[in-house]
DNA sequence: GTCTATAACGAGATAGAC
DNA sequence: GTCTATCTCGTTATAGAC
């Protein structure tokens, strides 16, 4: 009896992961938008109902498929990070930046899922955030240990920033102060302003042997959070 | 007979408006892959092969629609540009990326259809590289101009760069040396990154007071682009 | 010449009866 | 779970109105 509940989980667990892998395969194919149960169905030689055994809807498949493209970003991400985890926090980033990057390019219609245009009509409820967060944590973890040994230049925010910086710091990172916050959450977007740009093709004609130039361009964003060689402390 | 010619002339540019706006509603609300020539037909009264005499595919619609929307964003950051012409580069800069900003705030759906996922089986001709180039030639306009009144700040480029930087210098501004061209290139692509957070959701519950925010970020990437107050010389 | 309407094709999705 | 009747779609051929 346990072994037979064991089987049943077992085949669950991999009909699961075979609606999941077809979804994958019609997302690249046709777009998130048009991503539908019968057809999953129909090429896994299933009948439309039976995918509702696993299933309640049309969104919440694409919730579970945004969740894992998040995860698998996220793992990405943080095992680029612990081979480099000694090293100094600006190459930390750079490696982590490095990981995003190839992981869109490796990934690019479960990028296009998470960090393109809104599918319309779906809105990603909260079972999304944890998993979307993973990247950015890794990133206030890097900027963190580098403030804790003093390597991080602060900069000056303008005065009607000031109040909204306060607020970012208190609920994103309370250890860290507003003028480290701010260029941070600024850096994450922009980072996948270049990923995006890459990815899209929005390079195309303008920027060829784009790995050099992402790794100057990351850089440039270790920069901008205060991340400098090698804990040489802050300049402004 | 100038005149039926006229009229005809009048009446087809009239038709081809209205089609383009009904296009233009249903991608806000269906988004671009569910684009169908027959709905935008069935709601103007048409019959659909009525509108191949405008656009002779699907696909030539939506080209249409993207090259509007390249231009309505050009033009908007093109006039908020003229209206500060002659400020200093950095507050000229800051201006068209607020332009570019509130323009994508006011059209999110068709900042999506030009800067957000690709649309699956369409493949953008040559014929909108020009309307897609206008905001990334004005960058350039400015931070050109910056470099003649020596307003802008050289950036090491790393030696593995060295190649690509002055292709694309002799590709995109031959007047402008390599070290500022990749900065600015980068700078484009995060300016867009900026903005995608913003349009597409990834800010809520990060970022809720987004002007000034955006306005700190636009001052960094002004500065990571070498522009400075007021022309007070270069520094590295 | 310029346009619109009718009809049809082949492909795919969908709803409901069974 | 299967089958069928009825939708949608892009696109083309054709015929006729202005």
């Amino acid at each position: 009896m346990s072994t037979a509940r064991g089987a049943r989980a077992r085949a669950r667990i991999e009909v699961t992961a075979a609606i999941k892998d077809e979804a994958r395969r019609q997302l690249a194919a046709d777009g998130a938008a048009k991503l539908s149960l019968r057809a999953v169905a129909r090429e896994l030689g299933m009948v439309s109902s039976a995918l509702y055994r696993y299933f309640p809807s049309r969104d919440d498949l694409l919730t579970a498929l945004i969740i894992d493209a998040y995860n698998s970003l996220g793992e990405a991400a943080e095992s680029a990070h612990s081979a480099v985890a000694d090293d100094a926090p600006r190459d930390r980033w750079i490696a982590v930046c490095a990981a995003a990057r190839r992981w869109a390019l490796e990934h690019p219609h479960e990028y296009a899922l998470i960090y393109g245009s809104p599918v319309p009509g779906y809105v990603a409820p909260q079972e999304t955030v944890p998993a979307a967060a993973r990247v950015g944590l890794l990133l206030i973890d890097i900027v963190r240990d580098a403030h804790r040994g003093k390597g991080v230049a602060r900069i000056k925010l303008s005065a009607e920033l000031t109040v909204e910086a306060r607020r970012m710091s208190a609920d994103l990172a309370p250890d860290l102060p507003p003028e480290v916050i701010v260029p941070l959450v600024a850096a994450w977007a922009q980072l996948y302003g270049l990923i995006g740009f890459e990815v899209f093709g929005q390079f195309n004609r303008v920027v060829e042997d784009r790995e050099p130039f992402f790794r100057q361009a990351a850089g440039r964003l270790a920069h901008e959070v205060g991340l400098v060689y090698p804990e040489q402390g802050a300049t402004a």
